[in-house]
DNA sequence: TTGAAAGCGCTAACAA
DNA sequence: TTGTTAGCGCTTTCAA
């Protein structure tokens, strides 16, 4: 395995362990030019690799990130993941991967793992909004939270404003002059839920348009509960317009759709929230809200390194990315029935 | 930040440190029920929690192992990334993130720098399957590869048999009754190109189908390079049937076709790669070759615990998931022109 | 059943 | 400019 140590190194250089580390580490000692090429040539003869392990014990820093998420298999958080990877490797540190998978228990135990590694900062999604904070700030660890929480827990956060972003997304569609505007949305005991249902309602009210209850359509953020709330709707009276607050949601409910024979724009005006790349080639094409992911990264990694234990909020612009799931531009399917 | 050490348990509890690690490890000695509620109490009053890098140091194992990737924003590796971190963590390991974006010289800094951190092994997909094996067995960290290399490097591999799916993709198309049959693949330089490409020729050659060069259209294994690929197809001659090599190559297509006003399976018959959930909602469904994700990462991480230093080769049976793309089942669009 | 102490491989303060 | 050495917090052997 393993086995060359520093010791080796020093001995077959002929100097000591110290200034073996000043050469590996440019620091914090100089060191003579004739006495760092020995060194290096015995890194080399020898075949060393300093190990990371004792480094941080001793230096107190792991040159590690953690991100806690609630499922990795959704392309808006891996496109996230992407993004913060390269940032906190351009920062010298790589990613602890914390997969959720949607449960809250494992989650708990992942925050502990994490923290128990020593990582020097935590990014930080909830499956339920609802984070471990106490646990976070007891150990003192920076953390940056990707989510709105609650507002009394006094925690750094980065994110748009969601529910303007959704007053936004329905405003388009009312600009289209639909009036009859549903909402497919997640688990109604999550924050971020409720801040997009009260953007859309907040549009429609502002518009003096119906709302009816019955028109929100709670489920999974999931491209399975997308299909299911679509069935749902299809199953009552059909609206003219339908938010759904996440891009699978959005592609299970065109699925749904599909299997009726109808689809988007034409007989559904459709947009929705996190879109990725996969809306701009979706036929249709989706409208959707976008955040900027890796403006959003590198401010999250920026944070972790300035980390002075006071709780920054951090508001970014969302844009919202026209496509043709609304109506604005004809659609392929459009033209293929011209 | 982490204030309490062992030294203030044991203190605390009137014990010695050793007997502080034998509570918290169960282990190596047994400790007198009196003595170990005494510590219990201890470690919660002070809120004591154990350094993992420390332990990592004295135990010469760091409860992790590496994850690298060319992209964890590729659906098919981040739902395998999901299924890994799944696993690992049943073995109480996490996983460190390596995403080389793409990128070789980034691949290799990874390599290098997940090696240092003393992974307890490494899972590994190359990003142009010419992977950076030398340093890894060198180090003697136990190392999976996830992708097909070339046979005379003798690494642990868990892959599907890619020439084999990819004839099977090609014969379904075949099975069809369709004769012009194209493949949109990746990079030729790529092994996984050349099985892919070459499972389409034998399966037309078998049928004794006309094999144009020129409907061999390589690009990169992203939507865009589909995208551009499909352009390029419908400046020539269309063939009547497409093999994409991976799912964002065949969405990329389906772009192109739709903005000219086509669509699979009417006016091209489509099967893919490794489609994820992806392929099942999408409108058209995509006739797909699945890799069973689940599986491999189970015998990923099993393959990596029983560690025993020999080259084993492990294949796995992949599945053909019949979708509406290749014209086989009735598709929505289908339905919707009735 | 418990305590003392020798590492694990490195960083960095202190001395020379 | 370089060498010596005391930790970093833990595991585990050796003694008691």
């Amino acid at each position: 395995m393993q086995r060359v140590t520093r010791a080796e190194v020093a001995k077959e250089a002929g100097t000591s362990v110290a200034v073996v580390s000043y050469v590996i580490n440019n620091g914090p000692r100089p060191v003579a030019q004739a006495t760092r090429e020995r060194v290096l040539a015995a890194i080399k003869k020898t075949g060393y690799r300093p190990n990371g392990i004792a480094r941080a014990l001793a230096s107190g820093t792991t040159r590690t990130y953690g991100l806690i998420v609630p499922n990795i298999a959704n392309p808006f958080i891996s496109s996230m993941a992407h993004a913060l990877q390269q940032e906190a490797f351009a920062d010298g540190r790589v990613l602890l991967l914390g997969d959720s998978g949607d449960d809250r228990a494992r989650e708990l135990e992942l925050v502990n793992n994490l923290l128990h590694r020593q990582v020097d900062g935590l990014i930080y999604t909830s499956v339920d909004r609802h984070p471990y904070i106490e646990l976070i700030q007891a150990s003192g660890t920076p953390c940056v939270m990707l989510d709105r929480v609650a507002p009394e827990l006094n925690v750094c956060a980065i994110q748009v404003n969601e529910q303007h972003a959704a007053y936004q997304a329905t405003r388009h569609l009312i600009e289209h002059g639909y009036r009859e505007i549903a909402i497919i949305c997640g688990p109604l005991e999550m924050l971020n839920t409720q801040d997009r249902i009260s953007g859309w309602k907040q549009a429609l009210e502002e518009a003096g348009l119906p709302l009816h209850p019955e028109w929100i359509f709670s489920t999974d953020y999931t491209r399975h509960g997308g299909y299911q709330a679509a069935q749902r709707m299809l199953g009552g009276g059909l609206p003219r317009a339908l938010f759904a607050t996440n891009e699978q949601q959005a592609f299970g409910c065109l699925r749904a759709l599909a299997e009726q024979g109808l689809s988007a724009p034409a007989d559904l005006a459709l947009v929705c929230f996190n879109g990725t790349l996969e809306s701009s080639f979706n036929v249709p094409s989706l409208t959707t809200v976008r955040q900027p992911v890796t403006k959003m990264a590198k401010k999250a990694i920026e944070m972790l390194k300035r980390w002075d234990g006071e709780p920054h909020n951090c508001e970014f612009a969302f844009e919202l990315e026209i496509g043709e799931s609304c109506g604005c531009h004809p659609s392929p399917h459009a033209r293929m029935s011209k």
